[in-house]
DNA sequence: AATGAATGAGGCTTCATTCAT
DNA sequence: TATGAATGAAGCCTCATTCAT
């Protein structure tokens, strides 16, 4: 049932989209992908650019509501980045497309009014500023620009991601977290 | 003459493609802000594929000799680390479309045959993973992966700049290199 | 049963199409205004020209049965016409969207095989145009071109219900009949 | 150059639209009647329906220009009427196919934001009703509703126009003038 | 008889590229 | 060398129609 058809649509897209890129991946080759016509893509949505922005919204909230059950858990600083780096690079290692997807395509149709995914990657940057302000607030950070650490943490983590998945050097996404976590370990007390 | 005209089209590319993002760029906007005909690029490029690539060669061949400068003199690790970012946050600083032109639209026309692009991204990061090499060669830091130190030092440093390149945060772009290098302090022996 | 969904159908379609053209309807803005599916749509007519055929035989129909009733009260030519004029206008202001649907649809899809509807137009000029060599026989009217006539007649009348449909100017078919019959009064000897 | 090309296609659109409809033209026939390419069409004109309405434009200033011309020769109501109605089906016979658009085509796309040629009618009905009113202040006619006259003259003319243009009755157009002068002679004192 | 998701042909429009001036 | 009108392939999207339930 519906449901079904748009959460195929999805999937084939982020194929289609990670192997060709957004811009030159056709609506006929989202169709193709998901053994559908072309006309059934838009009774799930109104445009192209709708499809990538579902994407994102799509896995950012599934990121958003991962990191609030993390919160729960009421760990550490360091522990709390560790988990989260491990879920993300768990997840672009099972699906390594959906991360292309996702680091790549970002910048796509700045020009037009589709903040939407940008608004979306700023509230992770936003949600990771948060762990950091708490972190010093509960003393168990130095207290250093918070603001700049999260884009730096964020940055990092991207960097590294968006390498990885250059085909031949995914392992490096099994080290990521470590290695990124040593990094900053001298920013704990 | 023809090298006049050639560095115009690079400079109103590079405005252009900073505003609304390459794909959504057409070559008569380029012409346009140069004040020159369409039919005139063709005459320096063969397409706009060339035109992209161009700019990504120009600047990259610039930072590449810099940095050929730059060990010539010499320095100790920590400190070449240091006067690389110091110039190259200051170009940022000083031609914020630039920057936005490269770090946004590195990604584009992935299948299509041109890898030029990524071959000079590339040859960035080999040039880092040399320097940390050679720091780990003379015991200036610690024994770290070389390989993965400097994915995760350009994506760190990409992440402030595309982040800082965000309109209201371009200050930012004068905290990164000294935040950079204090988060790096202790792999230096 | 069945002739009620058609003429739910039937009903739908003059609203929607009155209020956005025939080629700018569709058929699922039918459908949703006659509050079915758009396959049952399908299940009493064969096409969406068909649609628009079926106002027009139908309407049209109604209206020659109109006029035969007329005919067979035997009244003059001058009666008769003001007779036709007041119950034409009168239907108009009691339904003025079928009057839209009438004055300007008229001329769709003449390109296809579907003259049907030019067919019954003509079929409402012919009569007028019987109407009037009848009078001349009859010696009530003058001796004037009938043809002529009939379709300047047909022309003025049309005219000013096209007009008057234009929203605020639907009282100007309440002075329309007796204007008319007023203009061609030097043809009655 | 330009405005031969722009020609051009204006007189191609209206061939092409005379015969087919307007919306059963697609704009590779335009294309090919003028024997250009599309893409051609779109250096002149934004869209399909400015393709349209620039016909109306065009043609309907025409015709006010020439009235503003025959208003200057300070003719007689009933001359001025007479050499309107001569003008404008003579332009008719010389060029039918115009003359179908015209009629044929100004109801066009009414549901979008496209009054212009709607504007563009409305003027020449306006123009009809100062010429009555003018008559009547002159007393050289009867005081009668003079937008009510003006749009039974403009429709009765318009309905001549159009059933005289279906093909085989284009000699209507040259008893037309004569025939609706005579039909309103009673209104001149 | 009613439904509405799926279909896919076809139209409008864009824009990189060419070429005659 | 510069020009910019002309080109036409290619892509997005619409919507009448079908058909399995």
């Amino acid at each position: 049932m519906a449901q079904e058809t748009k959460a195929r649509i999805r999937k084939a897209a982020i194929e289609v989209i990670a192997e060709e890129g957004f811009f030159n991946t056709r609506m006929q080759d989202i169709a193709d992908r998901a053994q559908l016509a072309v006309g059934t893509i838009y009774n799930y949505f109104s445009s192209k650019d709708e499809v990538l922005s579902y994407i994102f919204k799509y896995e950012i909230q599934r990121r958003m509501k991962s990191i609030s059950e993390l919160k729960e858990q009421k760990l550490s600083t360091r522990r709390f980045l560790k988990k989260f780096l491990d879920r993300h690079f768990l997840t672009l290692r099972e699906n390594p497309n959906l991360g292309r997807v996702l680091v790549r395509e970002k910048e796509f149709s700045r020009a037009k009014d589709n903040n939407e995914i940008k608004e979306n990657m700023n509230s992770l940057i936003k949600m990771l500023e948060d762990i950091f302000v708490e972190g010093i607030n509960k003393a168990e950070i130095k207290d250093i620009n918070a603001h700049l650490m999260a884009v730096y943490f964020f940055g990092s983590m991207q960097g590294i991601i968006e390498f990885a998945l250059t085909e031949p050097e995914i392992e490096m996404l099994v080290d990521g977290p470590d290695f990124i976590i040593k990094r900053i370990e001298h920013i704990f007390k």
